[in-house]
DNA sequence: CATGAATGAGTGTTCATTCAT
DNA sequence: GATGAATGAACACTCATTCAT
């Protein structure tokens, strides 16, 4: 196993420890340990904990854009890339609960712990914004989507994603998230317009 | 000033540094000198840092729900109270950016803090869910809005505004977020529709 | 016991561990402990193991430059004096090993421990130094010594303590280090001379 | 390069570090990189970081002592003597500075180090202190000192240019320490007289 | 009611040393 | 000979909480 391949390895266990416990709440030495990894060793991946919190998130939002950078490259309506997108984010959801609880618990919450040393936590994820705005453009100029401020339109995908994702943390959703599917896409398109 | 008012004055500037700096970065150290308590004298009033936390996140949503419900008691259609509500949040927001920062801060991210000892934190803010929720069904009622799953409406409500308020703490905003109104509550209602 | 008097406490066992196992080697656990004392509760008393350090050197230099004053006040002549001081220094040293160890292990080893944050050490040991100063300018005045470099002088009386101190710390010298009193102190007069 | 001079090497490059930061902030981590050499390989040539702090002792005070043995070797007076050995110690200082600090830092400050396994640190300086005592013996004999314990005469050559060292390594001192060099000579001199 | 001294378990991080390659 | 990945004990420092006064 390379490098490479251990630092996934490191931010997959932080990133399922993380989301579960919070990231004040998980010790280094837990992480390390869940891998098989010593304390010390660790740090040879990452300089400090901190780190790892950034690395994670960059993973996380890295994965979510190449999901949507896919769509975006589709020959589709605008209203079909918002379906396939939304049916995506919840398969990626189901299958990855803790990436995404990862983004809600560490990201928001610690906003600080991102801005400082330059990099803002906007500039981390900022390869998941832009394709966001690739889609919205697209469907402005197919005259699907009505021109809006973009950080309003932003928050009609993100955010209505978002809540459905705070209310799948709380545990009170069916199990089965693919069943808010087409209310969802539907709801978000309707709010473009 | 009596126990209730001390316990508020605690509240409030534990919301402020809390939002400020994220809950584990507080410590009730200083929440007690930031009111001029001592330490010992704080426990009088909270027995733990986590229910201060608790008892913060009701306070919150009692004051949202305040609102809400207000505007649900008016006798005008249920387009107009989602105008309404939008503007009394964001000028809630723009008045009381620690409170809703706080929210997102302290609650999205140490959910696992809210959930032991029963009460999940879903229970914490039910008033407020609850004033969602007339919302939405008196607007179904009237046939504005189109019925859907409760949750898919709830996350276009709470979602979209939960958007904007992210991208307000990211600082990427207009500082007048009131200029957003208009377009939010439109996108909103369409999505509802 | 007042606060002051616990720093002392503090200070003394302190003095004690770091000249014994050096400053590395003893831990602010093992000095907290030292003293039936907490680890936390010494971080009310010193902000940092670091701090520690700096105060101790400051007490000693202290008590030794108030031996050297009450001599400097004397109306003898400074042959005299040295003589005194000798004595008084071998006296202390015999009674405070700790002390005396101390400055050479832990301020001569790690001055770049005690020159960051602005003060260097010389400024801590300051009142021991003008007092020297003093002993060696009214000396040059009444003619018993020749008036020589500062830092030459400085060099003879602190060097030649400082050789038997280092020998004494080696444990080569028989137990009752005053039989070098006479000696010792004959030469540092004729070296100044 | 054979093993010896590699050796040589590593000690040079650890005077260096260790005079500067002082034993316990230098890391075999950082020595080793230093002079391209890979930690592990570091531990074929001392078995411990102790064991290298012990070689550079002895390393030191060997330079010492040839250098103050060759000036013992000559047919010259024992004062001239003495002003051999102080120039020649003060260029020595001047062009090695890092050498002599590292036996103020590591040396003085952290004898427990050198005096566990048996043999105590004076044990590594003897070479030195061998010669030193040849010449205070010479000086004895052609009447030049006067027969004093060898500590006290010991302390008034060492002690006295120990002083100067010191308040070099504090900055205080004229940046060309010849000019120290008549003054102290003779005021050793006199001492031993 | 009110204080703040006191506790001590717990945290992130470092680093001498080992050893498989 | 030479590497550097890997270990894990150890350390300075923090902070929620308690309790004597």
């Amino acid at each position: 196993m390379d490098k490479k391949q251990r630092e996934y390895k490191i931010i997959e266990s932080a990133l399922d420890m993380f989301s579960r416990k919070g990231f004040y709440s998980t010790t280094v030495a837990q992480i390390a340990k869940s891998i098989g990894m010593s304390v010390g060793h660790f740090y040879n991946f990452f300089p400090s904990k901190n780190s790892l919190a950034k690395a994670s998130i960059t993973f996380v939002t890295k994965k979510l854009a190449d999901e949507l950078h896919k769509i975006n490259e589709l020959n589709i309506s605008s209203k079909d890339k918002i379906h396939m997108f939304v049916l995506s984010y919840l398969d990626f959801l189901e299958k990855n609960p803790q990436m995404i609880d990862y983004f809600f618990k560490v990201y928001l919450a610690n906003r600080e712990m991102f801005s400082q040393d330059g990099d803002s936590g906007f500039e981390l994820a900022k390869a998941f914004i832009d394709e966001i705005e690739i889609l919205i453009n697209s469907g402005i100029e197919s005259k699907e989507f009505c021109k809006k401020d973009f950080y309003v339109s932003f928050s009609c995908i993100t955010g209505i994603l978002g809540g459905i994702t705070f209310l799948n943390g709380e545990g009170v959703l069916n199990k089965d998230v693919n069943i808010y599917a087409k209310e969802l896409s539907d709801s978000i398109v309707k709010a473009l317009q």
